[in-house]
DNA sequence: TATGAATGAGTTTTCATTCAT
DNA sequence: GATGAATGAAAACTCATTCAT
């Protein structure tokens, strides 16, 4: 068997190993098992037991950034030609879509990346980034697209991206477990409860405490 | 030393040790060394490793919601007379005043208990219900005070209330780890971000994927 | 309370514990809290675990040795007068007996004691050779009292009551643990087993592989 | 080295161990140094101290069964032909040969296993109903031979094996302590204290404590 | 007389990791 | 390319024992 085909088996066995038990819980031994080799291959192929954690951080990262950003830019077509509304309901059904199918991939990279610590944290705030840059830049559009409102700074716009992916976040963890909740619905939801707060903020509808 | 004041010095000790560490990473011997005593006396307090994180939850759980609580209900005044954005405004200052104040703890519950399975994630999913139910009193209520929509059922408040607390939680790691974010400025944003929307959905503005 | 109430009750105890742990097994905080007295208390009256297994040894020896003693020489009467094969009779009716009523004395002694190594068994190869020197009596008696044997040596005898007395424990603990079997029993069925097979010893009727 | 000629240097060690410090007091420590090899091995080949307890029993009480069952039915020889008393003979004859020449593995059986609760005392309860199931076969077989005696019923029987059983335990102890003893010798006193008396009974001889 | 508070030393068990083949 | 054999290091937990009061 090659050597690629051999590591995905692995790295399937391992991202469903680390989303179950957790990074310290899950064991190279039962790593190995799952993916039907040796442990000695298993170090041969990925070195170390955080360096498989962080393949299986990457592998999973990238399907996910993959799969948001192929749903808002279909290839060849009228992609950015779309308003952001739409482009940012592409983007939100398709990750809701995917966290629901790829659970494990999720758990890790939700859950399991982001407790513990340096090396893998690191890994996992990159993605994030990466999908808050994306909403930043449809909000950015938008705003532009509408009478820019001067006291809009670029903090704020990344606070709000920060609420948003948290709140996508949260609602996907919800959508997976509660039964019968859609990718759609969840997508609906959250289109909802964020979009006509951000297109009444770019109208100038600002809540303070004072008033 | 009496008891009940070394017993807090171990949940001192455990938080910080489980917030930074994690729950497997963090060793007794690590804990006891750090509240300054030895290993069996953690055990003759408090059992086991598994007790004491779920002490750690359940002391960390009652501190937040208590500080939300008392800052929307302030004691003997109008608290339950305000209008329902300044409750949730005074809330979410609240609860983000109190997660940078005490971030050891605010990982012990956000991120550390939901990872660990299942004796623990039971424990925080209790107080983060109880957050939701009071968002989700907070919304009900406005959309009673507003002309209430009839298609606007109760999973539709509870997606919004997952939303919401998923927002802050997110919100809350970002001003913990951006310097200069402080708690009136995060609870701004996601005020601007949440309140303008919802106040658009109850008066019936809706987003939907075919216009 | 007076210390020697206290000491029983600590040894009560000790005993129930000893027997159904074991030595090992058994914590002196379980003993301690089943007397119903403090941890430094047990130490304050008897010194050490060893002691304390020690001090449970001999109580429940000489309770068992006076037992079997008080049923073979009755206070004032004809005891002495009595034919061998009655005293034997009575001795042990009264051992499975008492070993009936004192299950946890008699696991100490015949399980406990035994296999947990020098300052123990020695103690308990004491009583046993006190029971044993009773029986080889009885039946040095015996021999005498028939046409003496002069083949018949102090080693012989010595076999013969080691046999004798295992016989007797591996009934008290079959009478113990089926259900039914009385002390009555247990005492007739060793009777008939040894004493017709003694009696014929002493008639000269002697087994050998040869024939 | 293989892996089935370590796993018989465990259980050698394990053996040696257990058979004189106790199963509690035995550490695995101990064990694996003596057989050579790290703890974690021990471990991989034998799962936990109760597994390896447990196949300590197993082997020992097999090769003492081996035993006796090798020398009551000779391969392809009279065996079955030979009269109960010298099948009897046999029997006792390798039991106390192998007694002697595995002390330690004779400890683990009669006096560990029996101690330390239930997992291990069935295992050897197991191997000692065999052998009185042996005995009393016999017992019958030779009540059958003789005239039967109507009143002796199978309790009586299951009661004498126990008394014989046990005895030869006690003398198996007995013959081990004490120097000089041979295995031939205490088989001889165990057959003159037994068969005689055995004989007796089957010819009617029975003790009352009423006459 | 009696105890709440405290610990040093040791237990079983697990795990990531590496040779020799 | 692949594995059976093996281990150093550390984890959770327990226990007999002692002070200070």
């Amino acid at each position: 068997m090659p050597r690629a085909e051999r590591e995905q088996q692995m790295l399937d066995a391992a991202v469903q190993t680390f989303g179950q038990r957790g990074y310290r819980a899950a064991s190279m031994d039962e790593i190995a098992e799952l993916a039907g080799v040796s442990k000695p291959l298993v170090y041969l192929y990925l070195n170390s037991k955080e360096d498989l954690f962080t393949a299986c951080i990457r592998r999973e990262a990238a399907a996910l950034v993959a799969a948001v950003r192929g749903a808002v830019e279909p290839e060849g077509a009228a992609g950015p030609g779309m308003p952001a509304d739409r482009q940012l309901w592409a983007g939100l059904t398709a990750f809701f879509a995917h966290t629901a199918e790829h659970p494990d991939g999720w758990a890790v990279l939700h859950q399991q990346a982001r407790t513990h610590g340096e090396p893998f944290a690191a890994e996992v705030a990159e993605m994030r980034a990466e999908l808050a840059a994306f909403v930043t830049g449809l909000i950015g559009e938008a705003a532009r697209a509408a009478h820019q409102d001067p006291a809009f700074g670029d903090r704020d716009v990344s606070g709000l991206a920060q609420a948003l992916v948290g709140a996508a976040e949260s609602l996907a963890q919800w959508a997976n477990e509660t039964p019968g909740v859609s990718a759609h619905e969840a997508a609906a939801t959250l289109m909802n409860f964020a979009w006509t707060g951000l297109a009444g903020l770019m109208d100038g509808h600002r809540w303070s405490p004072t008033r």
